[in-house]
DNA sequence: TAATTTATCGCAACAAAATTGCATTAGTAA
DNA sequence: TTACTAATGCAATTTTGTTGCGATAAATTA
């Protein structure tokens, strides 16, 4: 499966980059304003997730915002970090902050899904 | 509103004592075999949640599970700690560990939601 | 105990988010 | 330019949870 380079792809990746935060497939709809189906949307963000280009998470409003990956190469992903909703411009950042924890023994720890919910800086 | 004791809310109370962890609608439908239906399940946990017995939280598959407050009573809720859901039994518990966090300047926090998915203890 | 009130229940319908099937379109390499 | 097949758009489906409403049954009162 060789990917291809499309107008939708690119557009939606120009929007992930400008963005500086999160976005979610309904955001993205509203952007470029029915010039893109709302499956093709789904699917280009779930190809970027595939290619490793984005990291996808399950906020708890019951939606899924991607991210670009900021640190991660090929070899190394690290999502471990808390993700913010800002719940009057609902926009969703990535946080600086590591998640840290101590599982009890005999835990494993496969992923990591951590949401703080509040006012933004620019709300608060 | 005054509410009323009744068969469901009883089930549904012992299965959550008895459980020692949490359960999402579909879990409890399953235990009881379809002698209740999926509305009330959901009706009879929101009233727990309400009546503050229970908290309810949205685990990263996207379900909502609900669990006995333990240490909570009627003036302190606190339900800041973080939860694993173990992919091979699906069992979702509260762990005791709280989740810590320092915003930057300017944010404010509402409210948190920490998942940890892996294998439990009984499953790794 | 019987009558009254209304919380609760069950069923159908609805809603929101995301996915799947399939015919059509359009990148890309030869 | 042609051939291959990834990507797209549309309709339909799935999953999870909620709402509307008439019927049922707790709890209170007579």
């Amino acid at each position: 499966m060789k990917r291809r380079n499309t107008p939708a792809k690119s557009t939606i990746m120009t929007l992930l980059k400008s963005a500086e935060s999160a976005l979610s497939q309904d955001m993205i709809e509203e952007k470029v304003k029915g010039d893109m189906d709302r499956v093709t949307i789904y699917r280009v963000l779930n190809s970027f997730c595939e290619d490793g280009i984005t990291h996808k998470i399950l906020a708890d409003n019951g939606k899924y915002y991607f991210a670009l990956c900021d640190s991660c190469n090929d070899e190394v992903h690290n999502h471990d970090h808390f993700h913010f909703r800002c719940t009057k411009c609902e926009k969703v950042e990535c946080l600086d902050e590591q998640v840290t924890i101590k599982l009890p023994d005999g835990y494993v720890m496969k992923s990591i899904n951590s949401w703080v919910t509040g006012e933004c800086k620019n709300c608060s």
